[in-house]
DNA sequence: GTTGGAGTTGCGAATGTTTCTCATTCTCAT
DNA sequence: ATGAGAATGAGAAACATTCGCAACTCCAAC
């Protein structure tokens, strides 16, 4: 693979390879939160050598360059996602595995309360809700 | 190893055996969080045979059972900690490692807003902060 | 345009956590 | 005491992620 044009502007003197553009363009082709072995899969259809190393190695880069976000969302594997200009937290349905995005000031108070009271300075607030959504829970209504 | 008695109760019918009785009362010696691996080895001391795989299966049915709560403290591993009374959230320095614990009530707010809004059923809500405590940031302002 | 050295890549092996399989053993209602 | 069902230990397997290293690529300086 070749290099067509090098913006390297975002990765911050990083070298501009044709694997981290292409990466960055499959997460920013995703809606949504991808993980790791579903972006190599799909990175592996436009380049089938590329390496499932350098998709962590890439997505390690692309976090701390604050272009993609990092979630856990239940399961043991990360997902990712570009980073958006406010935050947003997660609603995860366990019966059909939904994943529902919504955002709440309330964060902003807790964490400002938490900084003053406890001295600390909060890099990072993840908020993870889990249960089940109306659809699922008409269905089990239903079966029981 | 022998079983000695049978208080029945918290197993909710599921057979008393002595590796569960050993492996939930370590868990309740433990201040704080205890992961698979430590309690497998503070297991192994007073049983030796007792294997990882039983350490796992009892985690999972105390989880099932209501008996611990299983928590993501910024690693790849789960952290255990016997179920409170009251919800609590978590507050992890990525200096030092220090786990802090706080609860607030505004976290029951944002829930039944997200169940009145979106219709979902909430069973788990989990705020995860991350940052540096007091200590930290004033030693790595004296480093920089 | 060439060069060179730092940085990146692919590959396979390694790591770390958690789950599975299955033969053996244990629990507990009867 | 008995037996059906459940749990256990041991090791293999599954799964996500990282590492080590030789080969390759990027790109600033010429
Ligand atoms: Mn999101
Ligand atoms: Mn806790
Ligand atoms: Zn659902
Ligand atoms: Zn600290």
């Amino acid at each position: 693979m070749r290099n067509i044009r090098n913006s390297n502007i975002e990765l911050k003197g990083h070298p501009v390879t044709a694997q981290r553009r292409l990466l960055l363009k499959l997460i920013r082709d995703t809606r949504g939160h991808i993980d790791a072995k579903e972006l190599y899969r799909r990175a592996s259809s436009m380049d089938e050598s590329i390496s499932l190393a350098t998709v962590y190695r890439s997505l390690r880069l692309f976090k701390e360059l604050d272009l993609v976000d990092e979630r856990r969302l239940g399961q043991v594997r990360c997902y990712y996602e570009v980073k958006q200009l406010g935050e947003h937290q997660h609603l995860v349905c366990k019966g059909c595995g939904a994943v529902i995005e919504f955002k709440s000031s309330l964060i902003h108070k807790l964490v400002d309360k938490v900084q003053s009271e406890h001295g600390f300075n909060v890099t990072k607030a993840e908020l993870y809700l889990e249960g089940y959504c109306k659809e699922c829970r008409e269905e089990a209504k239903g079966s029981s």
